[in-house]
DNA sequence: CAGGGTACTTACCAGATGGTCAGGATAAGT
DNA sequence: ACTTATCCTGACCATCTGGTAAGTACCCTG
């Protein structure tokens, strides 16, 4: 299509007045994360071309390889960037004062939120943790340490008592596929022609909260 | 890799041997089927290309496309044989003699053993599950009637006061989206270097069954 | 044995893809 | 005013993509 050549130009120097007009390149950066967020955890890493991620945003593909070297490496930012976003989410709960079986309430109901607020990086997850993808050492190697803080804290709860005794590792792994599979639930109800309730998301939070306690809680 | 072409024809000329000597045609078209739902199922739709598809099978990729026409009907092909694989277990069921509850756990209980029996087809339902996926439809009109079915059976079951009343179709969904985060745990398990156990795959289904029993049940 | 259908292949192609290279524009430092 | 670093782009490319066209080898049937 040789007339678009006008419109591309009008948004690209539209897109530029505006960059240039507040703070630089590191904008452009974000945006960049952005939209690669949201391509890579809909319609997948294979599936994303850096042509249209470009021109979604206004920019030539060069651009992003610019900033990002590779599309593996633009695949890397946006897992990293967005086990960040997880981190600081847990982080903020496991800091907190919170202890014993309401810490993992408070971190399931964190997870949770997170999963709500964005869908898109539920999204990503999901793609992520698919055998074989290119950005699953990755994401292991953002999220690991925070598993592994995790999984220190229930085993040291256990020692004291307070934890029944069970394999911590498989207890978290049961917990973050129900996490990723709500995401899958909310597309296929959406598939289906549903809106996905508050109910729904509701009763599977109620369902894992169940699963660990009846795992973890002492009393029973 | 130009001196690869003796090693490709030796591979070709053995397996044409061998297609020739047993049943013809009907037989790689199966093969075909079988490596593609592997393929697709791990690596997914976008990231199988043809070529190394029949590379892997020491076949020309126009081989598949005289049988499949093209990509997206390969994966159609896939998506209705592993349907048609899915509605014959759960027909099995539907059509026999178990009835209220027995019926719901024997329906439980068949769909897991599909999903610990072929991996790869859970596989391909979460790849096919994903939003925009090409096949999304496919699989709907693949499996729809049967869950149409099932839907029925639940009201009429609600009707007759054997079962709680709620939404059949919501309560499907969640079982369908628990079987498929099945996968997805089993595959994670993996990538963590864990190998999954039977105990894994049963509290899961257990989980599933109190679920349904709670929706269900009208005891409860 | 001629003819037609089936199964598969070689040869080829247009378009898309990720990626390289050599700049151009702009802001900041000297 | 000159340099330098940052940010971004146009031109270009090798490779791979799904797909087409034109065969070839084989079997079955009349």
């Amino acid at each position: 299509m040789p007339e678009a050549t006008t419109i591309r130009d009008t948004v690209r120097d539209t897109v530029r007045g505006v960059t240039r007009s507040s703070g630089r390149g590191a904008e452009t950066r974000e945006r960049i994360l952005d939209a690669a967020l949201s391509s890579f955890g809909t319609i997948g890493y294979d599936g994303t071309s850096l042509d249209d991620l470009a021109n979604g945003l206004g920019i030539r593909k060069q651009t992003i390889l610019y900033h990002f070297v590779s599309k593996r490496g633009l695949l890397g930012a946006v897992v990293d960037r967005s086990a960040a976003d997880l981190n600081a989410a847990l982080l903020e709960v496991l800091d907190g004062e919170a202890t014993d079986w309401e810490r993992v309430e408070a971190l399931v109901r964190s997870v949770f939120r997170v999963a709500l607020e964005q869908p898109l990086l539920m999204g990503l997850l999901r793609e992520v943790s698919r055998p074989g993808s290119p950005a699953a050492p990755r994401l292991k190697g953002a999220m690991g340490p925070l598993m592994d803080r995790a999984q220190a804290w229930m085993e040291r709860e256990m020692d004291a008592g307070r934890m029944r005794r069970t394999d911590a590792q498989l207890v978290l792994i049961s917990a973050y596929s129900t996490v990723v599979g709500l995401a899958t639930e909310i597309e296929v109800l959406r598939a289906a022609g549903l809106e996905p309730t508050m109910r729904t998301v509701a009763t599977r939070r109620r369902e894992l909260l169940r699963f660990l306690r009846a795992s973890l809680d002492p009393q029973r």
